[in-house]
RNA sequence: GCCCCGAUGGUGUAGCGGUCCAUCAUCUCGGUCUGUCGAACCGAGGACACGGAUUCAAAUUCCGUUCGGGGCGCCA
């Protein structure tokens, strides 16, 4: 036997004063030892937590105490032994192991120490992520990401939302805008989506209604920044028969209850990140595309004229730069609406204001100066679609897979896309998004 | 694409013309220790990214390359 058979009876968190002089069976990882000479102690780290393995040279045979002791740190090992109560132990309790299997040995010197004293950089870290992840707080944006994940769906799903996944491998350009990655399709050229945006609203001439997404998106842009990847995770919705209102509060219903789920499941990740969550009160503020730009007249920000390249102050109709958004996250630390767009710098799907065709129906969530989330009120008129893509430069004639669904009754709709690694980002208190994805994807990083 | 900054043992760093066969911590290996929990103590091991230049002398200055970090733009 060498122990692949043992099952975990237990995780080390989840024992207690019931278990004392009973037998467990612990699986896990080696994570420091402690060699008395006589006695050892060893801590065994699981997804839960640490067990103390006690063991006494006095009382157990010595092959057993010397592969105790000799095993290197972050094996893998699986202990079967008994739960004592120890006043001297810090659980107040420990394992008096009788049978002990090495897994999986662990080669010296580790590339990254799970638990050392020194920090390590994002690049080490990165190229060793199996043992970076083996520490509890990077776990714990993980354990966070999942819940966070799973509240969107569940909200969604209560609400009447039939859940899709659209084609990642496209034919042409889907926004326009940003850069794809070119790859080869057997002998044609085909590209790497960069969201789903067109296919779900093509959903919206099916009958399904409403619709959501949680899927990988690409975009190739050589951004390099802590907000950026160039493969993310989209949380998508698009609801017919619906207005720009009420795809809003769908968006603050999705937050509240990752706010409060994360708040229940999560507080000891929570903790251990060290994350002071308040789950925010509905309606979110709501801002003025022209307010905020009102303001940062007024605190004199300077923006460069892509026409003169020289400094002017910031105008209607200019785009909000960070620096602008920063001053607005003065105030506005937290969430917030962006509403009222120019019409000029949303895409040609966002329709415009039917007050002012300058304006749009288009709105952002943002975090203080982050953006999390962009979204609207689409353009359904098939006339005014075809329009609205000219009038962006594109051709109509290449959207007529996307446009044909809008000839044969497409009811009126709303819809938005959410970054689900900078949602991560905001709850999990983290400063890079490559801290909320496994393996981030990103200028130059490819492998692992 | 633009603008800064950096690269020293497995890991994280100090040093920034000679006093460096390179500092400290962590780590690894060996030893002592029956209550450790950032264990302690004793001993040992291990590094100047690559190529060129300047100089009597380069980890240190200069140029190039490669690889990173940060900021901007773009966006989610």
């Amino acid at each position: 036997m060498d122990g692949t058979d043992w099952k975990r009876t237990k995780f080390a968190a989840d024992i207690g004063e019931d278990d004392y002089n009973t037998e467990v069976t612990l699986c896990g990882w080696v994570q420091y030892t402690r060699n008395l000479g006589k006695m050892a102690f060893v801590h065994l780290r699981d997804r839960s937590g640490i067990a103390q393995v006690t063991a006494l040279s006095k009382t157990m045979d010595k092959e057993l105490f010397d592969l105790i002791v000799s095993v290197p740190r972050e094996s893998s090992i699986s202990v079967k032994g008994i739960i004592k109560q120890s006043p001297q132990a810090k659980a107040g309790w420990e394992i008096i192991p009788y049978q002990v299997h090495v897994l999986g040995v662990a080669k010296t010197p580790l590339p990254l120490g799970v638990v050392d004293k020194v920090d390590a950089d994002m690049e080490t870290r990165l190229d060793n992520r199996f043992l970076d992840l083996r520490k509890p707080e990077i776990q714990a944006i993980f354990k966070i990401r999942s819940t966070i994940l799973a509240a969107a769906r569940e909200v969604l799903l209560e609400e009447g939302f039939i859940e899709i996944h659209t084609p990642k491998i496209v034919a042409t350009a889907t926004e326009g805008g940003t850069a794809l990655f070119e790859m080869k399709y057997f002998d044609k050229k085909a590209y790497l989506n960069q969201s789903p945006q067109l296919f779900k609203q093509t959903m919206m001439s099916t009958g399904l209604d409403r619709v959501f997404e949680i899927g990988p998106a690409f975009r190739a842009e050589e951004h390099d920044t802590r907000r950026h990847l160039n493969e993310y995770t989209s949380i998508d919705i698009e609801m017919a028969y619906a207005n720009l209102e009420d795809c809003m509060d769908i968006l603050e219903m999705v937050i509240q209850r990752v706010y409060t789920n994360v708040l229940n499941e999560n507080f000891i990740d929570l903790d251990i990140l060290d994350q002071h969550l308040v789950a925010p009160e509905r309606p979110f503020p709501r801002l003025r595309y022209g307010c905020i730009v009102d303001k940062l007249q007024n605190a004199g920000l300077k923006i460069k004229d892509e026409n003169t390249g020289r400094n002017r102050p910031i105008e209607f109709g200019d785009d909000i730069p960070l620096e602008g958004f920063k001053e607005i996250a003065k105030d506005r630390p937290s969430l917030y609406f962006v509403t009222d767009w120019p019409m000029k710098l949303k895409p040609f799907y966002i329709h415009p204001h039917p007050d002012d065709p300058d304006l749009s129906l288009g709105f952002d969530l943002n975090y203080g100066e982050k953006e999390l989330v962009s979204g609207g009120q689409r353009v359904h008129e098939p006339a005014l679609l075809k329009e609205m893509l000219g009038r962006s430069g594109l051709d109509p004639e290449t959207f007529g897979f996307y446009t044909k669904a809008f000839d044969y009754g497409m009811p009126p709709h709303a819809g938005w896309g959410l970054g689900a690694e900078r949602l991560t980002m905001i709850i999990t208190g983290a400063s890079n998004v490559r801290e909320t994805v496994l393996f981030p994807r990103d200028r130059y990083r490819l492998v692992p």
